[in-house]
DNA sequence: TAGATTGTTAATCGATTAACAATC
DNA sequence: TAGATTGTTAATCGATTAACAATC
């Protein structure tokens, strides 16, 4: 599951570091410690020097780290300045905000595609693109290569979609359905989104908090 | 942070073991044993055991679960059957998207209001509600006590507002701004939803790919 | 009863924290 | 040089897995 053999509670904490140390910078901070970074983020300045340590020492005894060069490694870590080319298939609610709200470029991909299956959003303009019918996924995907695959649609739709799309060469999938996308195949990456998950999961805390 | 001293890790899977046993249930599977359902998720039995046996047993020696009273017993225990009221605060792309596609009764809640500071968006109808002014958040959240807050608002409001409500009564946030609002206060539940976290998480894991 | 599978205790594994020598 | 803070090793803590007695 994890390449190079960084966990994943590492992998997971990386964007954060990132945005904290994009507010630094714009903040005019150029010179952090662990412990400093550690107080700002709620972790501890031990945890900080071991995630930073995975990729190599980004720091200078008796000095700290310098946020813009370790902003910008973790950047690169996160492969932000080489994008993977996008597309979304689903242009439901949740569909179109993604495509709209998503500011892809800043987070390492670039949207190339959108695709509906229902023919009566099909020309739409969505984020300066035409809304693309189903029916000509292949025939796109022979043309531009589309390295991740948006997935906002049905349950019922994900697993013969995805499969489809990894038999066109797609890499990954930034999975919205409620579907759970499955890790088996290692060349292929998942990121599912569950946002019913995360809601429960606030419930249990409300419930829990009020019988204590 | 964790009630009950129920980890965290637990806390998360219980949503994910909700769907399964809804689906087995909806497959017309009545009952289970811990090795499959472990099959079926990609855990094993062992953790299954674990987990449940956190909340007392819900199992059968030498028969396994019953998915029916499984399912439910998981649903009472995330709140699922005792709703919260909630408010939703920012209508732009993502405000909208989460007001109409979520699925809030079946996961434990109830919207009863929808507010933007936009004022030529106030009245539209959102979900056959109103949208309200943030100017009467006062009024309303004095009136109707909402116990929890979704925050579609930009990164810079998140902290004022979050203040605001919490000296309403607010009791929870599900937020989806970019500000990360911190679980500092034991009384406040904070669900942080960052999908450019999520993203930059998928990019990472694309590139480590590529160069291995 | 015999077989199956749980609930639960013990063992292992991994992640976080603490400590400290290296070094700027 | 003296003070600060990293990089890194060792200790601790927690979560997962294995094992097995209890029991349906």
């Amino acid at each position: 599951m994890n390449t190079n053999g960084i966990s994943n509670s590492v992998i997971r904490r990386l964007p954060r570091y990132y945005r904290f140390l994009e507010d630094l910078k714009n903040s005019g901070v150029s010179r952090i410690s662990s412990r400093e970074l550690a107080e700002t983020m709620g972790l501890t300045a031990s945890q900080i020097r071991q995630d930073f340590n995975c990729f190599g020492g980004f720091g200078q005894q008796g000095y700290g780290y310098n946020v813009e060069l370790l902003r910008m490694e973790i950047g690169r870590i996160l492969g932000l300045d080489s994008p993977n080319t996008a597309i979304l298939i689903g242009v439901g609610n949740l569909g179109r905000a993604v495509a709209q709200h998503i500011n892809f470029e800043t987070k390492g991909f670039q949207l190339i595609g959108i695709f509906d299956r229902k023919e009566s959003l099909v020309g739409q303009i969505v984020r300066n693109m035409p809304i693309r019918s189903t029916s000509t996924l292949d025939e796109f995907c022979k043309e531009n290569r589309p390295q991740v695959a948006i997935l906002c649609i049905p349950k019922e739709s994900t697993r013969e979609i995805a499969d489809q799309l990894i038999g066109l060469g797609v890499k990954g999938f930034w999975n919205f359905s409620h579907f759970d996308l499955a890790h088996d195949n290692p060349d292929i990456s998942v990121e599912n989104v569950h946002f019913g998950d995360s809601l429960m999961t606030l419930s249990y805390r409300l419930n829990s908090k009020k019988t204590t």
